[in-house]
DNA sequence: GATCGTGCATTGTGATCGCAATTGAGAGCG
DNA sequence: CGCTCTCAATTGCGATCACAATGCACGATC
């Protein structure tokens, strides 16, 4: 028999185009401000405009794009520190939580994984390299959110990471890899080792407090 | 010749059958888990197809409503004490801080019309009229979280409310509307007229609490 | 009478077409 | 030389059509 796509997370042309898309917005490749046009996407992408319409909505739902009530043109959300504050006090709120449950349920399995994934982050700070370091913390950060099993605060973890990532994008413009070469990714996974919650909230809630912190200087130096 | 919609609130389609939509799920005209089709939504509304996938795939990226993702049908999110504890966990977070937010910059404006529409709550309640109820509750909170300025935020409740629709008529089925008689609203409208956040931020708390609690009750009643 | 197979109806998805509105630039006028 | 007006191109939106897949039900067979 021949075999399907390789690519087993979405089969349907749609999510592929909503994968891109969102790979484009948290690589930061779509500049926050400017206008991007259905037929456009749909043309670099080599579909129809149709199923990138579906995509553009769902991401517009999910803040990560912009529809200008007037033009119903879309763009990136723009940058506001009001924003981001309350991009960083809703993380703090749902993230921290999501690790402690996870910290309860934490095993060799999940500790090994978050391991590697935390030795891919080192290496690509190592590296400078900036679209592995976002891709390989996020993967961290949600391979141990996946394990607190709460679907809901899960997915507006999600959907807070999408809102952040053209934030992210210019923190490294500003500051480099460098400045956010410290995380605590390594107490929170002495804090799973300990299956301990209250040190896993701690640890996750250091992590995103000064994360933010530096987004915060990035984008108010840049006004 | 064509004539013009009335509906001055979304020239679009697409707008109004997602306002539409929304609107039975929120006041819970769709009961959980049964299934809806596009083309049905479409007849019933009176519209193509087309808008109505546009506005699905909202209230899906929304999780207001759930695609099973083999048959890719739709339908709405079944009633778990897990959801349910997430949600309500989530709204206390978010809303009493929305509340304290708000009681900041309230004026007397403001409390004018969050009174009329507490007004419309009691008669709702007296005149045991579930849907008048539900939307005029809906009313209230958001016109209060409106005067916090969080756009963010305000898009975070909007979307847990979304998701607690369907439980809110379980409730109403379960103990009827004499069950949800009692409010902190009024308590509420006091911290608001004293600018008070904290007792803001504490009355929406207790509001939150003692309702969800309710629905906890009806939910696991009704296992 | 029960179970399995086949056919039809319905569903979601994507492409193409038409329409109205807005944008942008170029021509024309002051 | 600058401003404005107009026209064409582009954009988003909605409808309709076509197609593959799934669900459902009726009927045939053991």
């Amino acid at each position: 028999m021949a075999e399907r796509k390789p690519l087993a997370d979405s089969q349907a042309v749609h999510d592929q185009v909503y994968e891109a898309i969102r790979e484009r917005l948290i690589t930061g490749r779509i500049a926050p401000g400017v206008g991007v046009s259905l037929r456009s996407l749909a043309a670099e992408l080599g579909v129809s405009p149709m199923p990138v319409r579906d995509a553009v909505r769902r991401l517009a739902a999910e803040r990560a794009l912009a529809v200008n009530p007037a033009n119903k043109r879309l763009s990136v959300p723009s940058l506001t520190a009001g924003r981001l504050e309350q991009l960083s006090q809703a993380r703090l709120w749902i993230e921290p939580e999501l690790a402690a449950r996870a910290a309860s349920d934490a095993d060799a399995g999940l500790l090994r994984r978050l391991k590697a994934i935390d030795a891919q982050v080192d290496e690509a700070l190592r590296l400078g390299d900036v679209d592995s370091y976002m891709g390989a913390n996020h993967a961290f950060h949600f391979a141990l959110y996946e394990r607190a099993g709460a679907e809901v605060l899960l997915a507006m973890a999600g959907g807070l990471w999408l809102q952040i990532g053209p934030f992210m994008r210019v923190v490294f413009g500003r500051v480099g890899a460098d400045g956010l070469a410290a995380d605590r990714h390594a107490e929170a996974l002495d804090a799973l080792k300990a299956r301990d919650p209250e040190a896993a909230r701690r640890a996750i809630a250091a992590d995103i407090t000064e994360g933010m912190d530096k987004m915060r200087a990035a984008v108010e130096a840049g006004r």
